[in-house]
DNA sequence: AATAAGAATGATATGTTGTATCATGCGCCC
DNA sequence: GGGCGCATGATACAACATATCATTCTTATT
């Protein structure tokens, strides 16, 4: 990702932040940056450390945690309840329908994609989960996989 | 459960175990029964706060998750990422297929129930999976839900 | 510009989940 | 019954997360 699209994405995150009566701050916009950067998602720690790194000035993992809450609740940022490890969300320069997101995990190189599954595929899931008592809420799948690029090198 | 039911499902555990070499201690045994008997799924501190109740001896929580882990080497028991909790397997009575598993959780009770999915079902998503650029190696699914029980009196 | 209200962040403590490691106990086999 | 290996205990600590109170920064209003 070059600096354009970057700053692309963050002027539509801010546009996000402000029609709900957010503010995307600096520091805010930081922790998005290092996310929207990062190759693998990262852990609340992890977050601190590159923060500390990268702006030469540390912030407390509570103010992470914090900011992490706040662009979750702008749907900016996704957590990964399988690792606990949190990516930006891969759908904001464009519309940002607020979809369910569902993730594919490399178990390998750790690398996570976003991806759209078929309105079909959560619906016989949905009829699945009412047959058997249940009302389905939420449906971020974590599917645990091996990306192309590890599926080479292994056996 | 009823305690006959119990015991047959402690008996098939036994010969489970012992077919890949493996002890069924009495203390593995106990720790199964407090899941098997759980309306919800414990964590390994809860877990050892109903064993020390339940047995009049504690246990350390290190040994607790030792036990843990040799059961789900054993697919005994199976591990709700999600939540960081543990359940016992639902099939060990019958065949015990070794089936991935995959898991309706209430988000108010708590509850969770362990149900089969559709191979069709799964290899769509396997399909999905291959066309992103990665391969599906784990498909247990966690899927979060309400129960009936608890959809009933919520508005 | 002064100021007050509220939002954002810092600092500190603590709770929860999980692993590492070395010591001890216990069962089994010869 | 002596030794070997598996199971468990004890202790320490790492990683993930929340609670709470203090401080700083924004912004609206005067």
């Amino acid at each position: 990702m070059n600096k354009q699209q970057l700053s692309r994405i963050t002027s539509k995150a801010k546009d996000i932040c402000a029609r709900s009566g957010g503010r995307l701050t600096e520091k805010r916009q930081r922790v998005l940056e290092i996310l929207l950067l990062s190759e693998t998602p990262l852990s609340a720690y992890e977050l601190t450390d590159v923060y500390g790194r990268a702006c030469e000035e540390s912030m407390p993992t509570m103010s992470v945690y914090r900011i992490l809450k706040f662009l979750e609740d702008e749907h900016l940022v996704h957590k990964l309840n399988s690792t606990n490890k949190y990516v930006a969300c891969a759908h904001i320069a464009r519309g940002h329908a607020h979809e369910i997101p569902q993730f594919l995990i490399c178990g390998k190189c750790q690398s996570a994609k976003e991806i759209a599954i078929p309105t079909s595929i959560v619906d016989e899931l949905g009829k699945l989960v009412d047959k058997a008592g249940y009302t389905l809420m939420n449906s971020q799948l974590e599917l645990q996989c091996l990306c192309d690029q590890c599926s080479v090198g292994a056996s």
